[in-house]
DNA sequence: CACGTGACATTCT
DNA sequence: CAGAATGCCACGT
């Protein structure tokens, strides 16, 4: 299977939206989901891309690391701070780390791993 | 066209 | 468990 870029973006957003609230799951993972394991980067990509007016919205803070962690996005920005704050909204627990800007996620709580192939996501299988 | 850079993952020390 | 080392691939410079 080929997807171009406009198609792994629609499939990257169409998983995301079907993230349960209170859930969360990483990017690699979603790279899983897509059938495309080692596009976890891209799967960043795309939901830095991604433009705030997206309809319907796409919940891109239920996305994190593999360990958890919600990328800080550098110094000075305040992504990672919003992150954070979305996901408490829902109820996710928030650990903060060594660093005041580090925060991360117990994904053995809250994590939300569906094997490959048991959703669907807007592109032609 | 060579190189560095990322909202990353996995494996090895 | 924390860090370093690799692998990865699209993009901008």
């Amino acid at each position: 299977m080929t997807l171009d870029v406009a198609e792994f973006h629609e499939a990257v957003y169409s998983i995301v939206r079907q993230i349960p609230q209170g859930k969360v799951t990483t990017y690699g993972h979603v790279a899983k989901l897509i059938d495309m394991p080692s596009y976890s980067r891209h799967v960043g990509q795309a939901l830095k891309y991604l433009s705030p007016e997206a309809d319907p919205p796409v919940p891109w803070q239920r996305v994190v690391s593999s360990v958890g962690k919600i990328s800080s996005r550098g110094p000075g920005t305040d992504g990672a701070q919003r992150q954070r704050e979305a996901l408490e909204a829902e109820n996710v627990q928030v650990h903060v780390g060594r660093a005041f800007n580090e925060f991360l996620v117990d994904l053995r709580a809250y994590g939300w791993f569906p094997a490959p192939g048991t959703i669907t996501f807007g592109a032609p299988q």
